[in-house]
DNA sequence: TTTGGATTATTTACAGTGTTAAGTATATTT
DNA sequence: AAATATACTTAACACTGTAAATAATCCAAA
């Protein structure tokens, strides 16, 4: 059935341009400036065609998460080659935070706006990408347990700890509540960088007791 | 003057009434449910009508934030009867993240729209508010460590760190990325609970080294 | 090849949003 | 009492997401 075939891949074809218009205008102008109207005049289609391959606007935006998490992980590819697991663990603070600052519009839809986690209880299924990115949290911490170079203690606890405090930083970062209370602009993320260092540096010194 | 005083008195009633009917409308339906619209509803005064009293609605968020931090100023005094700093810590961590799962709203405006702090910026003004939280936060930091609780360190960075944790928590909390990571609803509060008190057992430690 | 049915797209419409400008009524001053 | 200043409302603009009805297109069978 070629046909069919060659349909289903319009289909794509255009769902992927709806997401691409939209990736563009949220990059470019923000969460809060992207309108189906504006989607649809790039796509030069009418607005409610939109409505024929996504369900509604939340599902547009749930989409972009999951690129976001994409994103993220192609970011993480330089964790491969670090085979000591605080270190590696350091880089992964650095490049999230790094991730974050530099991809705002893409964090706010991954682990800030409420659309996406919505969309996700009306499909009744988990939230893998968040899930994804937690389990390889907690896998370094375990390993750096076993290897001795942090002190042991329930790794689910310690993930949270750690994921609160750089999702602490750049979202207070990011929603501008830095900028405000440390007035040299230049300083802030020197600051963060300190902050995560001694995140870091306190769990190392964990693994050194007794 | 006792009739210009009249009016000016008249005035700040309506600011007053104003207010407060955003107040009951965000806290009971949510920020984005609080419309210009609705708020005149309740006041029963024409839409209109509420640009004579606030330039916009981010002023109206912008009034709303700051009682926010009054209410956790409010939260806040059972601090004062607590002289070891490193319990006190403690339980500003608790208030923190208690006040911030009980008004999610109220949160929101201080610690995660950006509205009040745009406006902030539009009026040239430092954040007083969190200026003020940080440096309690930085001032118990600071006793911790002139009292050897805890280890000695940039206590501007700690208090980062700090705060970016218990942010970090009540906002991903708030936010449900937690709800989709934690299988059972009934396991998130004490999981919150239980990275709270690492990272204090982990500042606790840091003092008892050497 | 033409008809009929399915698919795809558009037009229209509804109910809402923040906000501005113009008009009206009320109160105060001259 | 007339003029002015203050307080408020009406009407309007330019948007928003989305549903229903309509029109156009495409494909298969008669």
């Amino acid at each position: 059935m070629g046909i069919a075939e060659r349909k289903e891949k319009q289909k794509l074809e255009i769902r992927k341009r709806i997401l691409e218009a939209s990736m563009k205008l949220f990059v470019e102008e923000g969460f809060s400036n992207v309108s189906i109207r504006r989607i649809a005049d790039i796509i030069e289609y009418s607005p409610t065609t939109i409505y024929l391959y996504f369900k509604d606007k939340d599902e547009i935006f749930y989409n972009l998460h999951e690129m976001g998490f994409l994103k993220l992980q192609e970011m993480n590819r330089n964790l491969d080659d670090i085979h000591n697991p605080l270190l590696r663990l350091h880089k992964m603070g650095e490049n999230y935070i790094q991730f974050g600052l530099e991809n705002p519009e893409f964090y706010d839809l991954m682990f800030i706006q409420p659309e996406p986690m919505e969309k996700l209880t009306e499909m009744g299924c988990e939230w893998e990408n968040g899930d994804a990115a937690l389990t390889r949290l907690r896998d370094t911490l375990v390993e750096c347990m076993e290897k001795g170079y942090i002190a042991k203690t329930d790794p689910t606890v310690l993930s949270l700890s750690i994921w609160s405090t750089v999702h602490g930083l750049v979202s207070l970062a990011t929603r501008q509540r830095l900028e405000k209370l440390i007035p040299e602009k230049e300083n802030v993320l020197p600051m963060i960088r300190q902050s995560l260092n001694w995140l870091i540096n306190t769990l190392d010194i964990s693994g050194k007791g007794k």
